[in-house]
DNA sequence: CTGAAAGCGCTAACAG
DNA sequence: CTGTTAGCGCTTTCAG
């Protein structure tokens, strides 16, 4: 025992050897295999509880040639609603014995490329990706190569499902809102345009002001990172302007934040002196004050959804023509941060 | 190549194949090992790229004994503090080479127990746990047979090494900044006090009450699961009183979150009726208004320190005697949901 | 019902 | 500088 501890590792063996039976019979007695002896799978698994066995893994995958670990990776794991998926996920593996092997990818697509590789090299049984704007050829190479679920956004390149939200209505029905409260100065502040989701979005928003009749502002519309700082200079500026919107429509929850710290820093009156609608609902929006309308997307049942779906592919690869999954229906939720635009001209 | 393909992975063999070498010649090329001609390394990628090789990190554990993987767990993924830390963490394994197993205990020993399990059976490098208020005692014992650092958290029953911050003195200071408003009905709400933040945290409540001879009185005093219904039930409650608290210390950010909805939709005016600080502070608490008083963990450094301190250990595993890591300090951060306490006597 | 033996993909002696 | 060989811990035929 003294020696299986140093050096590194008891085995099947070591329990084999400690109860007089080859290691054969110990893997199938710990495998629960139907023709073992109850009294030899008790006495076995007796002693290697004994012997403090831990089985190995990566032995497994050696035979098996597939772990059960399946990959997650994501843009950025500060993002609510990518935590809460992440949480879901993580049940959800749990539940069925599996690993999660975590990637956060940062929108870069080199590190996605290694990370993708990494999971290759890992066996992973499957992987289900937020995929960066420009994935690289290779990454979606690599992807067709193993059953993989795309969450939220979906790349052209990337042949695998998709599990999304209806964006582009998203946004339409955020930017609607809006309109029938009287504004027609609304401004967009979303993520670049090369996401799928930065499209759509974008898309939803130009469809509502087309369908209302109001002419796009360019000066109006921006697009750039997801991360707060982009928002937060983004709205100065937009202030800044000599005809600054009334009502802005914030297209991811990240962005929600920057926009909030310039409302907050200068004292903005919400929604007197602006409205604002965030895209994707957040926990704490609720609570603001004034709360902050919000079109929610249904969190839970898509994580669930591309879960459930990755572990299906997983046992069946065979079917491969995955039946198209409908786009999940987002929900407005008008709360307090949306009001009547100002009667007169120009604000302030 | 299509037989490959099909018998599931191409090997080190098919590219030694493929150019007349012998296997472990290509091994040592695509590892880099001296005394390889230069040539030949270029000749062996070219192979391997052409072949679509993908190294089998499973066969190289079962030689090095130890895969490039750490572990994390942690309570809950949708706690603000405990995303950033991932963040950081994985931003660490990367750079590192290293990939990271995520699990999600939810506070349940049963659960973290099995986690632990499977990432010894994935012969992880090591792992960072924040762990449950009551670790069984095998999970305490499996810790100790790898690196491991405790997180946040720490349990009198884990061996491992633990990054933590004076949560006591944090509680402390955010207690005497309310007493020094003239506040002397001072609620808590917190975390189990069997955790170690939770009791912590508790402590510093009292000896900052105690150190300005303030009387506790029980019904103030309010632990339980720190998700946010416990925080919105118990502020419920404590309003109820008839001589309800003039401010409130809430020791967990989940918690705020329900103590928030219960402000919002009663529509408290904070301070003017209650004071509140948070321990722990989130990037959204600056911009709520009234933008709210926190003690601010330094969330980057602890991550950091945690992820360094566990590589260290994980390459030299001998310097048992882990030098003792100080508690981080916490930090007030004075904004508007706090003001002086009411001069008459029962508010309402 | 259990044992013996082969081999998964890789690395590392040890030879040449 | 490169090839040969053994063996990591496990599952899985194939025999008994």
């Amino acid at each position: 025992m003294a020696k299986a501890l140093r050096s590194g590792g008891v085995t099947i063996k070591d329990v084999a050897a400690s109860i007089g039976l080859a290691h054969s019979t110990v893997s199938r007695a710990l495998n629960d295999h139907p023709g073992i002896g109850e009294e030899t799978k008790v006495l076995v698994r007796r002693a290697a509880a004994n012997l403090n066995y831990v089985a190995n893994s990566g032995a497994r995958l050696m035979r098996s040639g597939t772990s059960r670990v399946v990959g997650l990776i994501l843009p950025d794991i500060e993002n609510d609603f990518y935590n809460s998926a992440t949480r879901i996920m993580a049940e959800f593996c749990d539940a069925e014995n599996f690993q999660l092997l975590l990637a956060v990818s940062e929108d870069d697509p080199e590190k996605e490329c290694k990370q993708v590789l990494a999971f290759r090299e890992a066996r992973v049984a499957g992987l289900v990706i937020a995929a960066t704007l420009n994935p690289k050829r290779e990454t979606a190479q690599m992807l067709r190569q193993l059953p993989a679920v795309q969450f939220l956004r979906r790349h052209a390149s990337i042949r695998s499902p998709s599990i999304r939200a209806d964006d582009s209505r998203g946004l339409h029905i955020a930017t609607d809102h809006l309109v029938s409260l009287g504004h027609k100065r609304i401004a967009f502040i979303g993520v670049h345009p090369q996401l799928s989701t930065g499209k759509d979005r974008l898309d939803g928003y130009r469809q509502s002001l087309a369908a209302a009749g109001i002419a796009e502002v360019p000066q109006y519309v921006r697009t750039g990172s997801s991360q707060p700082a982009f928002a937060r200079e983004t709205l100065i500026d937009l202030l800044a302007l000599p005809a600054p919107p009334s009502a802005v429509v914030v297209a991811s929850p990240r962005l929600v934040l920057g926009v909030l710290d310039v409302i907050s820093q200068q004292n903005i009156s919400v929604p007197d002196a602006l409205s604002l609608v965030a895209y994707s609902d957040v926990e704490w929006f609720r609570t603001w004050r004034p709360a902050i309308t919000a079109v929610a997307l249904p969190t839970a049942a898509m994580a669930t959804t591309a879960a459930s779906l990755l572990f299906r592919t997983i046992r069946k690869p065979d079917e491969n023509d995955i039946e198209f999954c409908a786009p999940f229906e987002p929900t407005l939720l008008v709360r307090s941060s949306t009001g009547p635009a100002p009667r007169g001209g120009a604000s302030r």
